[in-house]
Parts: structure tokens; sequence; C-alpha cells
DNA sequence: GTAGGGTTAG
């Protein structure tokens, strides 16, 4: 570590006019019948070491005019250059009696390219200090640039001062390298101090800035200083531009999108393959999809980043599917996934529950040394949890060697999920115990913890611990955390009692968490009221309906349900059709409520009667009170029969050997009588069947459900 | 011989 104090700048810079000037070195060799011109010549069309090698030894040999000279740019083909070699760069250096300013610059440089320890660069640095030379205009932003890079902000400090020492703050590269420094390590005010106190700034500093502002958080920020750019005259060229678009992106707003790319226009800047991924990425965050395609097929040139800014762009935007068609595309071109494709096809295997696909993912890791970091470690954990393998997800977590807040919340809400509260509980103490300090989402995950299982004094400390101990803020997230765990704990009087305490404004999930307990409880009276609230803020949907009406199903009041069936219909309101999906070799089938459109359709049906008839002996009865209509009993057991979930598991009975796990992802809840039925079938077809509803998991083994049917 | 660029997580 640099000690400010280890760095000599008051000698050097009081005593400089009387520093010790190095002697030059030896001009005058005996022997120079090598010509100068041909050695630099050789140098620069030199591409190996070995090459290096013969030539600094001719050069040793016959000591030509200059020798310094020429020991200069070999040292800087070593430090330097992409087949150099940092060792031999230092005996090298090592081996100049008298280096001059331009030498240490050279090895400096080198050092705070590559190594990813500073101590070596500054260690020259110190050195060259002690021999009487100031630092100058090129040896700053070298040692700041490593500063930066290993986000050395202590040390940077120490240079920042020997910049002000020597009047170089204001010089234009070492005031950009510091505002970056600056901008890496967080501390966006003094990037903005450094811009404000002197006025030589260009195009770098402002882009420096704008990019600064939009990295910490604040796009609306750096579209500020972009705007105020143009008032100090200045053109935006392709880097600024696509810092600027970032911004947009992080705003999702498409009237700005579509001013900067007027601005692109209008200012000729180049669309190169770096502007072009920009407004991909910008017009996908920002929602025009369509747009985004279009811009995409019409690139003159697209690499890696191009591919996963359309694949993470469509994962954003809730497009899963055509998120891995577009990653089979890539596939079919030849190019080669990296960790953020993948990051983004793990995504969307969590979300279509393709645990195939992400198994294969998993393995392609391991195999192509990937780099298995925090980000794909965590979006592992996420799609095993996800895809219904929660101990797989538990062993990969397990085996990372770095786990941060991401890895840790991931995990607590997978077991939250699969309704191991008390797992996700003593992960949750884990983290605090090893330092990892968890944000609101780990709440979230603590909190649905609780709920689904009922940890109601658990959940209640937790939430009062969110603010008084961690100082974060409920959202509205949290506060629907806590009316789902408090209303399905069947404290109604509680639940309303803090939603009327929330300092926001409770949303339609908040109300459809309380008229769900309304209707686990069969609460018809405080149900009506709590529809009223729901039904203005989204009249358009169909959530207060279909509770309502099963409320009063639940309690034999037909006409009511008539009543609530008459009035959606007079509305328009459509109900969300039930989806379901099943993945069988990769290939993810989805299935939607009386579905006939698959091709094996016939069979699943016959499948579907064998299945109804065989529970029946068993002693299954249809719970039809949940079915909208007050229609003949036998009616309602058909519009049962064909709820999606059904249709994907018959599929899965008759494409899979018997024994082999079904797991099905269902985009809505899994109603009563089909979670009966998936019971009865786990244990007379003796199948483990793992069922994703809207909220959590349900593994059926042996007839009987993890939820403890508690859901 | 110096500086600013796009894509990734719960």
């Amino acid at each position: 570590m640099l000690r400010s104090s280890s760095i000599q700048m008051e000698r050097v810079i009081t005593s400089s006019s009387s520093a010790s000037i190095p002697p030059i070195a030896d001009l005058s060799s005996p022997n120079h019948h090598h010509h100068l011109p041909l050695v630099l010549h050789r140098l620069e069309s030199c591409k190996s070491m070995q090459e290096l090698k013969q030539i600094h030894a001719s050069v040793i040999k016959s000591r030509p005019l200059q020798t310094q000279l020429v020991f200069s740019k070999i040292l800087s083909f070593c430090a330097l250059s992409p087949f150099g070699d940092l060792h031999y760069a230092r005996s090298l250096f090592r081996s100049i009696q008298t280096p001059n300013q331009h030498i240490y610059n050279t090895i400096i440089r080198g050092f705070s390219n590559s190594s990813k320890i500073l101590e070596e660069s500054l260690f020259f640095y110190r050195e060259m200090l002690d021999y009487g030379f100031l630092p100058d205009n090129f040896t700053l932003p070298f040692l700041l640039k490593a500063c930066a890079r290993l986000r050395a902000i202590r040390e940077g400090k120490a240079i920042h001062v020997h910049a002000v020492k020597t009047g170089l703050e204001s010089d234009v590269y070492v005031k950009n390298t510091l505002m970056r420094l600056y901008a890496v390590c967080g501390e966006i005010d003094a990037v903005q101090r450094l811009f404000d106190k002197t006025p030589q700034r260009d195009l770098v500093s402002w882009t420096t800035l704008i990019s600064g502002y939009a990295k910490m958080g604040f796009p609306k920020e750096a579209i500020r200083v972009f705007l105020e750019m143009g008032d100090a005259n200045l053109i935006a060229d392709e880097v600024t531009i696509v810092v600027v678009l970032s911004a947009c992106s992080k705003l999702g707003d498409l009237d700005l999108g579509w001013r900067i790319h007027r601005y692109i226009d209008e200012n000729k800047v180049r669309l190169d393959v770096f502007v072009g991924n920009a407004l991909v990425d910008m017009y996908l965050k920002c929602g025009d999809v369509e747009f985004a395609y279009k811009l995409f097929e019409e690139m003159p040139e697209r690499n890696i980043v191009s591919w996963n800014s359309i694949i993470s762009g469509l994962v954003q935007q809730g497009e899963f599917k055509e998120a891995l068609v577009m990653f089979r595309r890539m596939q079919a071109k030849g190019l080669e996934p990296d960790d953020v494709t993948l990051v983004g096809v793990l995504n969307s295997c969590a979300n279509l529950g393709a645990l195939e696909l992400g198994k294969w993912v998993h393995l392609y890791v391991g195999r192509n040394r990937i780099k298995a970091d925090g980000f794909i470690g965590n979006a592992l954990v996420d799609m095993y949890a996800k895809c219904g393998s929660i101990d797989q997800a538990l062993e990969v977590f397990s085996s990372m060697q770095c786990k941060d807040v991401y890895s840790y919340t991931a995990m607590i809400v997978g077991f939250a999920m699969h309704g191991k509260g008390e797992r996700a509980l003593s992960l949750f103490s884990e983290m605090s115990r090893v330092g990892i300090k968890p944000d609101e989402v780990t709440f979230v995950g603590v909190l649905s913890a609780c709920s689904h299982v009922g940890l109601v004094d658990e959940g209640r400390r937790h939430f009062e611990d969110m603010s008084r101990l961690y100082h974060l803020h409920p959202q509205i997230e949290h506060y629907g955390c806590m009316v789902d765990l408090l209303g399905r704990a069947g404290l109604l009087e509680e639940a309303e009692e803090f939603i009327r305490s929330m300092p926001i404004r409770p949303d339609a999930f908040i109300w459809g968490a309380l008229l769900g307990a309304c209707r686990i409880h069969g609460k018809v009276k405080l149900g009506e009221r709590i529809a009223n609230h729901l039904l203005e803020l989204e009249p358009e949907r169909d959530g207060a309906y279909v509770l309502m009406s099963n409320i009063y199903a639940s309690a034999s009041r037909w006409r009511d349900v008539l009543k609530v069936r008459k009035e959606m219909k007079m509305r328009k309101v459509k109900k969300t059709p039930g989806c379901s999906m099943i993945e069988l070799d990769g290939v993810v089938h989805e299935f939607r409520m009386g579905d006939k459109s698959h091709p094996r359709a016939r069979e699943i049906y016959m499948m579907l009667d064998e299945v109804i008839q065989r529970l029946k002996n068993e002693g299954y009865v249809a719970q039809t009170t949940n079915v909208l209509l007050d229609v003949a009993e036998e009616e309602k057991e058909h519009a049962l029969c064909r709820h999606s979930e059904r249709l994907a598991i018959a599929f899965g009975l008759i494409s899979t050997s018997p024994q082999t796990p079904l797991r099905v992802v269902k985009n809505l809840r899994v109603c009563n009588d089909c979670h009966t039925v998936t019971k009865f079938i786990s244990k007379v077809y003796e199948r483990e069947i793992v069922v994703r509803d809207r909220n959590r998991f349900h593994h059926f083994r042996g007839g009987l459900c993890s939820c403890n049917d508690f859901w």
C-alpha cells in the first residue's frame, strides 16, 4: 500500500531545481556500425519476444549510436506490446544505468496496464521521484488508470495530491483520468467538483461525467449533463452517444430515446457497432421490441455484445421464449456464447421452467471454462430453484466461493418458494453472521418465507427489523407480503388495519392479497368491500371478479355468482387464460385451458379421462365450488377437467417413462380441485410432480403436497 | 507515449 508520506513529494518539489541530474548515457560508443534506422525498423515489425531478444542482443553487442534511445524502444515493446514480457522489461529497465523520464513513464505504464497489484508501478514511481524527476502529464494518467482499474481510491487520492502540487490537476488528461477514478470508486460528487473546478474540459471530460452519473444510478442527471453539453456548443461523438443511450435505457424513456436517435442522424454520428448495440438495447429497454429487432437485423456488423443485448433485452421484457429463439439463432451462426449470454439464457430457463436447457448451460459453463463468477453462479442458483430443483440450487450455492447478497437472496427466495420457511430464515441469519448486508429484495424473500409457512410473529419481527436494524424503507412489495401473511393466518382485521396505516397508497396487489385471504376464510362481507376497492383500481382486470365469485360460490350464493358473471360480461372483462408449461427433451410445451391444439391432444384427453376414472375409484370427489358457473355439477366437473395444468400433467404421463418426475409451471394459482387431483395422481401413478404456480412450488409425492395444503 | 463506449443477477 502506498502511504502519501512514502512518496517524498515535498522534497522533490522544493529541491527539484537542485536535484542531482543523472548523468547522460554513454552516447559515444566506439563501435557503431549498426545503423540506427535499421534497428528501429526491425523493432517496428517485431512480433515476438524471441525476435526481440535477438534485436536486444545485437544492440548490446554492437552498441549503436544512441543506445539509450534504442533501449527505450525495446523497453516499450516489452512493457506495452501484447507480445511483450514484463519480467524481461523489468530486468532490461535495471540494465539501463540512467533512465530518463520517458523510460520511467514507460515502465510505470507497463506495470499499471497489466499488473494485478499497484505495488510495482508505484515502486518505479517512487524511485523516479527519488531520482529527482517530477511526474508529468503522462506519468499521472498511467498511475491513475491503474488505480481506477483496481478501485484503489486511497492510492489514487495520494496521486491526486501530487497532481495538485505539480499543477497538473488542470491538465485535461490528468483531470479526466482523475474524474474517472472517482467515478468508478463511486464518489460522483468528487467527479462533478473536478469537472467544475477548472475550465479545461473537452468532450472526454463531459463523457466521463455523464458516464459517472449513469453508472452510479443517476440516469436523469446524466441526461441533464448531456443537454448542458449541447448548450456549451459541443457535439457528441460515438462514445458520448453510447453513454447517453445507456442512461436512456435505464430511464426506459422511449420519447427521449427517439430524440437521441434523431440527434445521431442530425449530427452525423457514425453508427459503429457500439452505437448500434446501444440503440438496440435502448429500444428494448424502452419497450419498442419491434424496432429493436429491425435495427438488429439491419446492423452491418454484429458482435457477441449485439446478440447479448437482444437476448437480455428480450428477457427483461419478459419475452423468454423469444430470447431462447435468438439464442438458437446465434448458435446456428456458429457464435460461441459467453457468460453474459448464458446469464440471459439461464434467466429464460428459470422463467419457463426449462430445467433441461438450464442443466445444459450448467454443463457448458463447466466444460468451456466460462467465467463462473457471481453472475453465472447466482443465475444457476435461481434457475435450479425456479425449475423446482431446490437441492441442485443448494448444491451450486454451497459450492460458490464468493457469495454475495444476490446469491443469498436467490437461495432465500428459492427456499421460500418451496415452502421451506425455516431453511430460508436460517440462511438469512447465516447471511448476517458472515457480514453480508441484506437489501430490499432479500426481505421480500424473508417475508414471503414467513407467509408461506404461517410464521406470523417472525414475519412481524423481520418487517420491523428491516427499517430499525437495516435502515431499509419497506416498499409496496413488503407491505404486500405482510398483508398476505396476516390475511392467510386469519388475522383479517389486523391486515386491514395494517393497510390503513401504510404510508404508501395501497395498490391492486395489496387489495388482492386481502381479498385472497377473504376467499380462504370465507369472509363474504369483508370480501365485497375489498373487491370494490380493487375494482376501482383496475376495473378492466378479472382478479376481483374471479375471487369474488369464488367467495360467493363457497357460500353457495349462486345468484351472486351469476351477478358477478353478468357484470364481467357487461364490462367486457376477459378472464386471464390459465396456461401451463412442461418441458420434455428440451422443448417447452404450452397448454391453455381446454387447449386442443397440441398434436397429441386426442391422447392427452383420453389419458385425462382414464386418470379421473382411476382417481374416482380411489375415492376422489371433485370439488366444484371454485368454478364460476352455476351449472349442472357434471358440467362443472368437465370445466375443471380442462384446467391447463391437468393437460400438462396428462401429457407428461403419456410422454415419459414411469417414475420420471414431472415439472409443470403455471401462470396462475392452482385451484383447490387441481391440487387434490395432483395429490391423487402422485400416489396412484407413483409420480413425483412439481408444480410451480404464480406464487410458489408444490411438490407432490405419495398423495401429499409439500405446502401442507396451506397456500 | 496519455483520457471517455455497449450486454449480465436475487
